[in-house]
Parts: structure tokens; C-alpha cells; sequence
RNA sequence: GGGCGGUUAGCUCAGUUGGUUAGAGCGCCUGCCUUACAAGCAGGAGGUCGCAGGUUCGAGUCCUGCACUGCCCA
């Protein structure tokens, strides 16, 4: 890495370039540390993660970079303070999406799944795995995310299979596994039941009809009400509320089923509202799960009336029999009204569930499943939260998370697919005993053939147990003693229910026993936590990242953001710093290109500063290193920095403060105080204030220009390291530019991050920094004013309160001489208040020396607006002070404050008030 | 129906447990190619913090109501 940078920033060549290297040095492996205490003294703590595996056959989405910019941002800081970090990656089988994207590869050659029978399918869908199945994890090199690439798993893997196997089976012994007949939400397109997550409810115009049903033996009529006519035919009862006193006198009454001609009762149930239509219901318990639940209550048969494809079937009667669900609506509304039946069409807002796979509208449909029994799984896992075994963060989802386990549902596991872990049960012809097993049992007991059940298991299912299965159970691994729980997972919210509860509810349950090595338990900062069951001791929840115009994105919509379209045109960097800059917990993102694009000037402005540092080395002193800079532990302060002058305390203090605020944020997840922090550091102070102080100093003699070149470089070395994890790329470019490819380290990441110490802040050269830039920025105020000729030196005449100050500046007059371009600094013995276009401070007073006269209007107005604002401040002030509840309660460092202020307002007024005098105003 | 959020500068958003003068980026206006950077530099304008009450010595921040808006669950 030579010195010589090319004139213009490209983040595109250097990313590619470092992401290869990082993957090829095996930057980011994290052996497992042996049993036993360490051979070089103490024990490292340990920072893991798990990458919420990608599905295996997605792209990369703004999702995915948000949440893996923040996990990489947060796994670089623990690696550079010295942790063992583990982030590891892997992707997921998806069931259900992988075998739809081979099944229209399918399509297209004119076949269908069923015609390649059920082994060939899975060949063509590994095939189709090992073609195309990576590319997600390719685009995460792009982004330079630190992951562990030497253990990337794959939920199919065949050590994983078998995890997923022993916890079923584990499972079914402990009884927490059982199968049965229920209505489950049916995919009819998919030819799948889902799980209630991956309903998605929204409301859609329709229609609710009134149909009036003939009660048998009077000359009467009960009117229902419902949504789904068609689904009348598998009618079995009408319900009413036994406080509905409208249907009193039918209580125990049959009636006759219009189109059908069944005789079904009327039943006295809860599922009756009398608010809602008519307060009468049919009830129809094989096409509806409130309808399901009355009719095992009251006994009711269940008369399924669809067939897989949601078309109706032979019990639907010979009219019906063959037609979608739509068709049959439009067919039994017309029979019911041809034969006087139909009494009201009304419209109605219809809540409809879709798969949220496919969009389709999902049956609810009566089948034989496998359920988890989940409320004995989730007494633990409500437990560990609410007594901060796993923190949520925002806490916001901790309730959200609360509220959905207290009411959760057993969980519907059994998928009719292909493609997955098929379910290790086998089903007896003989004598319909069904065996759950590790092993593919011979034959059953007696003597029949037996057949695997055909399901497979619901792709969160083996997702679900990744904590501990990727980490090598059911064996007993080093891995899970060190690594086991894991530090933190960070995720989007949508997936909270989906995954994160379920990870928690089975890794309590099969982690029960585990103990963490307490060594490194105790290295790590957890100590204090008593459960080791726990998949993650901290789960961080991001916000979703939506379109600039808040839009939620979507492919319908076409509103989607391709992060790789923006890292082709702004840099990997800049979209990082850009997500993490707009991360502020609990809001949503709106990404907005101009942002991303004022990070990609804050990455060229590092760039330049850099090609300006490396000028000065070439000249000075090449071959010019910096302090090491790169133990593994956590160090304070600047390596080597010598302060020579009133700005190399100041910046050295300010690092010092910027690495704190850096730590503190990053400590809270707080990305975008982090980020905010170090692009003001770099920028406003480092590039805009000390460079261009030191300037001069470069170019002094070689004694004095070596040392204030020594010092640059380090401060920069130092703020790279700083701002490494944000933006990985650009900082290891110069980095490894500095050391001219010969790095104490193989990559800045491995490096120290700086660490914060109360006993570098300098607050007098704080102090004295801020008068120095409130004279020149007065300077340059004025001089904008009186229009002085950008070129034009002029001479200023300064009064100073304090002679300490006025020693100050004159310390620094070069400073002020060049940054605000003045001739000459003449000091006076008297306040230059009362002149019209002199700048009045609290300390000092400065005017500048030009004959050209100020625009007198303008003065005045800026003047009395400026008097109106001290005037409400004073008035504030005195009011506060002279109350003495505010004295006796405030505290002791607001008044103090807000007496010097008062002090400092006083002399302002003064001054503005005399200037406003002598301008005539 | 139940629950959770949001409303601050033209736009996108910060503002930690109430505490001195409410901030940033982009955009806008004025002037500069000052040899690191025009993807830049210097200066500037712009806000009764959704509305109405309340608590408090003190409210953008806490409470109540209202309006608009988004999301999750059923």
C-alpha cells in the first residue's frame, strides 16, 4: 500500500479488493479457545452472534443490509476490544420458497413435480441449491460483514438434519408433540397448511349475506349471518347467545338447511354475537376455527365440503361439486335467492388472511397435522424475559413480545412439501400405529409395512434450534461452553414472533442443564446472570428500513431499494454510514439517497484529508510510522501523541471525548449518536480546525514540522480506528496505506479500538480553543459584512476582559492571522463595544479595520434582533433566579450555569445596546 | 375490537433520566477554484416543537383529552 492515493475517491475498487482479503486472511475466524485457563495469562471475553440465517433462495434486501451493518458495526467493536468474536452465518432451507422456485424451473421445461416423483424433485432442488444457492451470501461479502465464513452452515446439512430429528423425537416423548385433526390455515395454492404467522390478515370490501334457514315445525325462519355463503353446504348447526333474547323461543329447535335439505340443530353457544348481523350464526366447524372449537363443544360432525385446491367436493351436492369457491359463492347466492331464501346482501368490510407466501387466500381446512404444544415451552420463556435473563431492547418489545407469548397458540409444524426435514414418523398399514423414531424403523410390531409420514417440518421449526445446533448439538461441544448463550441477536421486529420467541422456548428447553464456561462467563460481563439456558443473553430489535417516502417497500408497489444498485453508486461505506446514521431505535428508516450521497462526501473528505497527511509524510519524513496503535486489548489515549501546541491538546482532548461518546453509544446501540459523533469529530474538528491549524507548523523547520507531522498521523491513525466499524472499507485502505503494507496487525480490524480516559481531558485547552475559533469566526463574520474582498488582508484591533486571554491570543495570532485572514492584531486597552461594526463577546471584543462602511439598515435590524433575543433570555434568567423555589430545588450546577450566563448577558446587552446607540438606530 | 408508535426547520430526521440559548444532513441565499478535498471552503436565512388543558420553580421532554397518521395482533 504506497502513499501515493489517486486523486479521486472510488470507493468501488478498494471495497472488492478488501472484502476478498478480510474472506482470504480469515480475518473474522474465531477459533474455539481450549478448556483450562489460557496460556498467556487472562481469560478473553467472548462476544457471539448468530446471523439470522438468510433465506437460501433470497437477494439482498435493505433489510438484510440494515440489520447486518449494525451487527457488523457492533461484532468489529468487540473484536477490536479484544473479544473472541464469533458472528456465525448460515442460510435456511425454505421450504415452502425453495421448492416454488424449482417447481417453476419445472414449469418452464412443461413438467410438474409430481411427474419426477418425490426423490428425483429433491435432487433438482440440491442441484438448484448448489447453482444458485449462495448468492445472498456473496452479496454479504460485498458489505464486508465479519462473519466466520469457516462455519457457515446450511439447515440441511446432515448434521443438522439430525439435530432437527433428536428434537422432534425428543419432543413426542416428552409429549409436547402431537398430531391431530384441526382446522390449520390451508394454503390452496401452495397445497400447504401454514402456521398463524404466516397468515397475513387485511381487510377487503365485501359482502355480508343474510340467509334465512327454516326452522322445522313452526312456519318460521332464524336469519344468519355470514361472509362465506358457499360454505353454508358443510353447515352442520345455527348458533344464538343465550342472552340473545330474540331466539329464546328456538332453543332446542332444528332447522332444515337450504340447497341441502340436512335437518341441523340450533344451539345455544358464545360464538353467536348478538351485536354482530342478525345475532345468529351458521355454524360451519370444517371450514372455520371459531366454528371448529363450537362444534367439538357441542358435538357437532364435521363436513368438509373443499378438497385440497379449495374446488368444492362431492359433499358440496352434484350443483356444486368441481367449482372454486368463488364460483360456488356466485352459484349458492343465486340458488338462495331464486328460491326466496337470500333476505339481505349488505357491504362489508371482509377480513381475509392471504399466505404470505404466495398471496393466495388462505382456507382454514380441516386436517391431520403435527402441533407443538406450546403453553408448557413458554412458561420458561415468558419467565426469562421478564426477570432480564434476555433483555429486549427498545423495551417497547419486550411488552409486545410478552403480550404475544401469554396468548400464544399450539403451533401447527407439519408442512405438505417436499422439499425440508421430512418428519421422522412412520405410519403402520397394518395396524395404523403410528412411530416416532431416530431411526427408520424395520417394520412395526405387528408385522405391517410401515410408511414415513410424507410432511415435512416448517422451515422456523429447525430454524428455531439453530443456537444450539449450529454450535454442535446434541453432542457436547467446547463450542456451546464457550459460546453458548450467545452475546446478543439483533433482528427486525417481524421477526421477534417468528423466530426470536421460538429460539428462546427451545433453547430453554433443550439448554436446561448447560453451564457457560464460568471463566469466560465471568470475562464477558456476565456474572450476574444465573440461566445459561438462554439462546442470547440481549436481543436488539432495528427498525424497517421504507422508501424515502415512507413507503413500506414492496415489489407490487416497485418501490423497492436495491442496496447493491446504491453501493454500486455511493460505496459500501456510505450506505453503511447512512443506515447507521438514520438508526435511531424505534423509528423506521426512510432511506433517502441524498443522505447516502452526503456520506459518500464525508468518505471523500477522509480520503483527502488522507492524500493531505501522506503529502506532508513524503515531504517531512517518509517512512514516518505512527505509534503501534494495535495491541489486541482496549487502549487509551493516542499512542506516542506529544502535544506541542494549544490545538494538539485540544484535538488529543477531543478524541478523547469522541471515543467516550463512541463507546457509551455503541454500548446502547445508540448507531447513530455513534455515527453522528465521529463524522462531527472528523470533520468539523479534526479536518476543518486542526489541519488547518497545524498547517503552518508542517511547514516550519524540520524539527518542528516532524513533530506536528508525528502527530497528525496518529490522531488519524487513532480516528481510523474509531471509525473502522462503521466503515470498514476506507479506513483499512488508509490504514494500510499508512503502514505502506507492512501493519503491525493483518487488518485494522484486528487493531485496538480506543478507548476513553477521564485523565486525557484537557477541559483548559477546551476552553481556550473555543475563544480562539469565536474570534475568528467573529473575523470572518464582519469582514462578510463590511464585504471585504475575500483577498484583502486586513488589520483587527482586539480587546480582551482577561489578560490571560489576551496572552492566549496573542499565543495564537498566527492562527488567527491565517484562518481569518487578518494583517495585523493590535491590542487595546479599552472595550470596542460602543463601535458599530465591532463583534462583542463575553470575553473579548473584536473590530475589524476597513473603511468600507456597513449597510446601516441591515446592521440595526440584526442588531435588535439579536437585543430581543438577550432581553427574553434575561428576562428568563431573572425570572428563575429571583424565584426561590427554582433556588432551592434546582440543582446546584443549572444555577451555577445560569448565573454565569446571566453575568455574561449583562455585558452583552451592554455592549449591543451602545453599539445600537452609536449606529443611531 | 385489543395493543404499540409517530406528529420538531422547505425535505429526511436527532433531541438519553424534565434543567441554561431546540440540533444535524440535504435543500436554499451570498461570496470564494484560499494547492488535501467544488463530493470542497467561508458566511447566512429558516422552528409559537400537531391542537387544547394540566402537573412543576422550570415542559419539545411528564399527565389528560382531541386531531391526523403508521404498524402489530384478533
Amino acid at each position: 500500500m504506497p502513499h501515493d492515493l489517486p486523486k479521486s475517491y472510488e470507493p468501488g475498487a478498494i471495497e472488492t479488493r478488501w472484502a476478498e482479503y478480510w474472506v482470504k486472511e480469515k480475518i473474522f475466524s474465531a477459533p474455539t479457545p481450549p478448556p483450562g485457563p489460557p496460556a498467556e495469562g487472562k481469560t478473553r471475553p467472548v462476544f457471539a452472534m448468530l446471523l439470522p440465517p438468510p433465506n437460501v433462495t433470497g437477494r439482498l434486501h435493505m433489510g438484510h443490509m440494515l440489520n447486518q451493518t449494525q451487527m457488523d458495526i457492533i461484532a468489529r467493536w468487540h473484536r477490536m476490544r479484544g473479544f473472541i468474536t464469533l458472528w456465525l452465518p448460515g442460510t435456511d432451507h425454505a421450504s415452502i420458497a425453495t421448492q416454488m422456485m424449482v417447481e417453476r424451473q419445472l414449469a418452464s421445461e412443461g413438467k410438474k413435480r409430481r411427474d419426477l416423483g418425490r426423490e428425483k424433485f429433491i435432487e433438482r432442488v440440491w442441484d438448484w441449491k448448489k447453482l444458485y444457492g449462495g448468492a445472498i451470501l456473496d452479496q454479504m461479502k460485498r458489505l464486508g460483514a465479519s462473519v466466520d465464513w469457516d462455519r457457515e452452515y446450511f439447515t440441511m446439512d446432515e448434521n443438522l438434519s439430525r439435530a432437527v430429528r433428536e428434537v422432534f423425537v425428543r419432543l413426542y416423548e416428552d409429549g409436547l408433540i402431537y398430531r391431530g385433526k384441526y382446522i390449520v390455515n390451508w394454503c390452496p395454492r401452495c397445497g400447504t397448511a401454514i402456521s398463524d404467522l404466516e397468515v397475513k390478515h387485511e381487510d377487503f370490501q365485501g359482502e355480508l349475506y343474510e340467509i334465512r334457514y327454516p326452522v322445522i315445525g313452526t312456519e318460521g325462519f332464524i336469519t344468519v349471518a355470514t361472509t362465506r355463503p358457499e360454505t353454508m353446504l358443510g353447515d352442520t348447526a345455527v348458533a344464538v347467545n343465550a342472552r340473545d333474547e330474540r331466539y329464546t323461543h328456538l332453543h332446542g329447535k332444528t332447522v332444515r338447511l337450504p340447497l341441502v335439505g340436512r335437518e341441523i340443530p340450533i344451539i345455544v353457544d358464545e360464538i353467536a354475537q348478538p351485536e354482530f348481523g342478525t345475532g345468529a350464526v351458521k355454524v360451519t366447524p370444517a371450514h372455520d376455527p371459531n366454528d371448529f372449537e363450537a362444534g367439538e363443544r357441542h358435538n357437532l360432525p364435521q363436513i368438509d365440503v373443499m378438497d385440497e385446491h379449495a374446488n368444492m367436493n362431492e359433499n358440496a351436492g352434484p350443483s356444486y361439486m368441481g367449482m372454486s369457491r368463488l364460483d360456488a359463492r356466485a352459484l349458492v347466492v343465486r340458488d338462495l335467492q331464486d328460491q326466496g331464501f337470500l333476505v339481505a346482501v349488505k357491504p362489508y368490510a371482509v377480513p381475509l388472511g392471504k399466505c404470505e407466501r404466495c398471496g393466495t387466500v388462505v382456507e382454514p381446512r380441516l386436517s391431520a397435522q403435527w402441533f407443538v404444544k406450546i403453553k408448557p415451552l413458554a412458561e420458561h420463556a415468558i419467565q426469562v424475559v421478564e426477570n432480564g435473563e434476555i433483555t429486549i431492547a427498545p423495551e417497547n418489545f419486550k411488552q409486545m413480545y410478552l403480550n404475544w407469548m401469554y396468548n400464544i397458540h399450539d403451533w401447527c409444524i407439519s408442512r405438505q412439501l417436499w422439499w425440508g426435514h421430512r418428519i421422522p414418523a412412520w405410519h403402520c398399514q397394518g395396524c395404523s400405529q403410528v412411530i416416532v423414531a431416530r431411526e427408520e424403523p424395520s417394520q412395526c410390531g405387528c408385522g405391517g409395512k410401515l410408511e414415513q409420514d410424507p410432511d415435512v417440518l416448517d422451515t422456523w421449526f429447525s430454524s428455531g434450534f439453530l443456537p444450539f445446533t449450529a454450535l454442535g448439538w446434541p453432542e457436547k461441544t467446547r463450542d456451546q461452553e464457550v459460546f453458548y448463550p450467545s452475546t446478543l441477536l439483533v433482528t427486525a421486529y417481524e421477526i421477534l414472533f417468528l423466530w426470536v420467541s421460538r429460539m428462546i422456548m427451545t433453547g430453554c428447553y433443550f439448554m436446561k442443564d448447560h453451564k457457560q464456561d464460568p471463566a469466560i462467563k465471568t470475562a464477558s460481563g456476565w456474572a450476574d446472570k444465573k440461566d445459561d439456558s438462554v439462546p442470547f443473553r440481549q436481543v436488539y430489535i432495528h427498525a424497517l428500513v421504507r422508501d424515502a417516502e415512507r413507503q413500506k417497500m414492496s415489489k407490487t408497489k416497485g418501490n423497492v431499494i436495491d442496496p447493491l444498485d446504491i453501493i454500486q453508486r455511493f460505496g459500501t461505506d456510505a450506505t453503511r454510514f447512512t443506515l447507521a446514521a438514520m438508526a435511531a431505535p424505534g423509528t423506521d428508516i426512510a432511506f433517502s439517497e441524498s443522505r447516502t450521497d452526503g456520506y459518500r462526501a464525508f468518505a471523500n473528505k477522509i480520503w483527502n484529508a488522507a492524500r493531505f497527511m501522506f503529502m506532508n509524510v513524503e515531504r517531512v519524513e517518509p517512512g514516518l510510522l505512527p505509534g503501534t496503535g494495535s495491541e489486541t486489548q482496549p487502549q487509551t489515549g493516542i499512542d506516542g501523541f506529544e502535544a506541542q501546541t494549544l490545538e494538539d491538546r485540544w484535538i488529543f482532548s477531543h478524541f478523547n471525548r469522541t471515543a467516550q461518546e463512541v463507546n457509551d453509544a455503541l454500548a446502547a446501540y445508540r448507531f447513530h449518536e455513534a455515527a453522528n459523533r465521529i463524522y462531527d469529530f472528523f470533520w468539523s474538528e479534526f479536518c476543518d480546525w486542526y489541519i488547518e491549524l497545524i498547517k503552518p507548523r508542517l511547514l516550519a523547520d524540520k524539527e518542528t514540522s516532524g513533530k506536528a507531522c508525528a502527530n497528525l498521523v496518529r490522531v488519524f491513525e487513532a480516528s481510523l480506528r474509531l471509525l473502522h466499524p462503521m466503515m470498514p472499507f476506507i479506513t483499512e485502505e488508509i490504514w494500510q496505506a499508512i503502514y505502506e503494507g507492512n501493519p503491525p496487525k493483518k487488518s485494522i480490524a484486528l487493531a485496538a479500538f480506543p478507548q476513553a480516559d477521564q485523565m486525557q481531558a484537557d477541559i483548559a485547552a477546551e476552553v481556550d480553543m473555543a475563544i480562539l475559533q469565536d474570534l475568528i469566526v467573529s473575523v470572518r463574520n464582519v469582514r462578510a459584512e463590511l464585504k471585504v474582498e475575500p483577498k484583502v488582508r486586513v488589520p483587527i484591533e482586539v480587546f480582551a476582559h482577561e489578560s490571560e486571554i489576551r496572552r492566549m491570543i496573542e499565543q495564537n495570532r498566527g492562527a488567527v492571522e491565517r484562518l481569518a485572514n487578518v494583517e495585523k492584531i493590535t491590542f487595546v486597552e479599552n472595550s470596542l463595544a460602543k463601535q458599530a461594526d465591532a463583534r462583542s463577546t463575553a470575553r473579548f471584543d473584536v473590530q475589524v479595520v476597513y473603511e468600507r462602511k456597513i449597510d446601516v439598515a441591515a446592521e440595526c435590524e440584526r442588531l435588535k434582533k439579536e437585543l430581543e433575543k438577550m432581553e427574553k433570555e434575561i428576562a428568563n434568567g431573572q425570572r428563575q433566579l429571583g424565584n426561590e423555589k427554582f433556588l432551592a430545588k434546582a440543582p446546584a450546577k443549572v444555577i451555577e450555569g445560569l448565573r454565569t450566563r446571566a453575568a455574561e448577558l449583562v455585558v452583552l446587552l451592554e455592549k449591543t445596546k451602545s453599539k445600537l446607540k452609536e449606529l443611531d438606530c
